[in-house]
RNA sequence: GGAGGCUUCGCCUAGUCUGGUCUAUGGCGCCGCACUGCUAAUGCGGUUUCGGGGUAACCCCCUGAUCGAGGGUUCAAAUCCCUCAGCCUCCGCCA
């Protein structure tokens, strides 16, 4: 492992007062002594963190003095959403109140300061005059104190609950009012190959893969086991993922599953997603749905100097969702179940880099569905439809024969600059610091993988062609047999 | 789970006992300027983040907050008290 040294370094760090001290970059340079650690192949930059510092006022959605100048985009965007209009009007009021209160409060503390360091210099009568006045001064800053302080946490309130800001092209509707970008590869005709085929369950008990009975007897509906070669699949699929990532350049990762509540939070799945995830009550911790979580928070309260940007990261972990808005929907099978394992690709970028990179996460899941031999679709994904942390989101939907619909397995959302206002992640630019984008998008996310893969790769007599792509994963197999029942 | 130590404006650090002179010290790094035929060296200046106000806007100016977080005592808190978090060390328990 080498690193970037002298006049390279200087150039990636050369902000005054620059968020990175030392950089561990891929690209080889020259041996330097100052990284204790060999990195390898996948070495993660190794920098110093420069905290962000907290602080008391508001910060969320957009910017203030955005919505200030241009309230109408938000009240837009919030209509478009099917979200509450009126509180746009609601937050311009908190924060005049917020922003008023401030003046009041800022010159009383500036009088106070003065008046304090008269104190220690004067005697006798004099003094006593001046902490009399200095005590009813202290009164009246701590009631500024309060009213300031209360019409923040109020703006704070009202902000956090803002949808992000969709793009004005993204189509207006709900759930059924996505349009269709493109179509991809050939849907096989089985009634041409002379069979009806089977559904991914009855496949995967055929090929001894999946078992739902043994999954619902230990842990409830919607859990199940993955045996033999369908614990195999899923490992070869995550292999082949992480591996696809890696070669585009991510750093792969494996992140905790439990966070805390202002991380949740942050990422925006406390606000309209909250039912749908799981919650410890007696720690405090929460579930993630997904590794975007652990992923946005991996920078928060940062500031990232802009040389390092973008920052791609594709993580593997468990995911959870309680279902709680989906009773009695896809009940069969593995395709919506409470816990399962995905790779997840993250991006952070500059600003004006999101759309770009959002089409360039797209292209990363076109190539992996398109690997692995799947017909799907793309759709853009209507604004009722959008996560509250998304300003457009595209869907990969892979063709399931048995439902003869096209399903979600892939999904992936430009958050602009929503995650990293709410969790306070920065970049710095010459002089600047400003709120960075996010963008998140499926890789693999295994059961629903899983599924398609079994039904569009199904034979007559209940085997399964393994895509070329991932029988390197699977020890060369280039078919999954039935076992004997 | 228990005991102790630590947490200061990139990094290291002074300051905390004894509250006000802290506008938080110094070093390193970095930025700018000067000087030397380039680099280096040296000198001088600068270097947290966030809010608000002034400005058409930038530079800039004024002002407030920010010494891990929150609360309290006080005219006044980096400094005193309480709660919490994180890190380190030791003990216990446990994959």
């Amino acid at each position: 492992m080498t690193w970037l040294v002298g006049p390279v370094r200087q150039a990636l760090t050369s902000t005054r007062r620059r968020a990175v001290t030392r950089l561990c970059p891929r690209p080889v340079a020259e041996e330097s002594p100052q990284c204790p650690e060999d990195h390898g192949e996948f070495a993660a930059p190794w920098y110093s963190v420069e905290p962000a510092r907290t602080h008391r006022y508001p910060d969320g959605v957009i910017d203030l003095r955005v919505l200030r100048d241009d309230p109408d985009r938000v009240r837009a965007s919030q209509r478009a959403r099917g979200e509450d209009v009126g509180i746009v009007d609601a937050l311009l009021s908190a924060d005049e109140r917020r922003r008023s209160s401030g003046v009041r409060f800022d010159e009383l503390r500036s009088e106070q300061k003065q008046l304090g360091k008269l104190i220690p210099k004067a005697d006798g009568e004099e003094k006593a005059g001046l902490l009399k006045k200095a005590g009813e001064l202290s009164a009246a800053v701590k009631a500024a104190d309060a009213e300031q302080d209360e019409a923040a946490e109020e703006t704070q309130r009202l902000l956090r609950q803002l949808g992000n800001v969709v793009y004005p092209d993204v189509p207006v509707g709900g759930e059924e009012d996505f349009t269709v970008r493109e179509t991809i590869g050939t849907r096989r005709d089985f009634a041409a190959e002379g069979f009806e085929p089977k559904d991914h369950l009855e496949l995967g008990q055929l090929l001894g893969a999946i078992d739902v009975e043994r999954g619902a007897k230990v842990s409830g509906s919607r859990f199940y086991y993955l045996t033999g070669v369908g614990a195999l699949l899923e490992l070869a699929l995550v292999n082949a993922a992480i591996a696809q990532a890696t070669a585009a350049g991510f750093t792969p990762m494996l992140t905790p599953a439990l966070v805390k509540p202002q991380t949740m939070e942050g990422t925006g799945f406390l606000g309209q997603a909250a039912q749908d995830v799981y919650h410890l009550e007696k720690d405090d911790l929460y579930l993630v749905g997904t590794s975007e979580v652990p992923l946005a928070g991996y920078h928060m309260d940062e500031i990232i100097d802009a040389s390092r940007l973008p920052l791609r990261y594709a993580a593997f972990s468990p995911c959870f969702r309680r279902e709680a808005g989906s009773y009695g929907k896809d009940t069969r099978g593995i395709f919506r179940v409470h816990q399962f394992d995905k790779v997840e690709m993250f991006s952070y970028v500059a600003p004006g880099e999101s759309e770009a990179e959002h089409l360039r996460l797209l292209e990363w899941e076109k190539q992996w569905l398109t690997g692995l031999e799947l017909p799907f679709q793309v759709i853009d994904v209507a604004t009722g439809d959008l996560g509250s942390s998304a300003a457009r989101k595209y869907d990969c939907e892979a063709w399931v024969p048995t439902q003869g619909k096209y399903r979600e397995v892939t999904s992936t959302s430009d958050c602009t600059e929503f995650q990293s206002r709410r969790l306070s992640i920065r970049m710095r630019e010459g002089k600047q610091v400003r709120p960075l984008a996010t963008l998140n998008g499926t890789l693999c996310a295994v059961p629903r993988t899983i599924v398609a893969l079994l039904e569009n790769h199904q034979q007559a007599d209940g085997s399964v062609r393994v895509p070329e792509l991932l029988r390197p994963y699977l020890g060369g197999r280039e078919l999954l047999e039935p076992v004997a029942a």
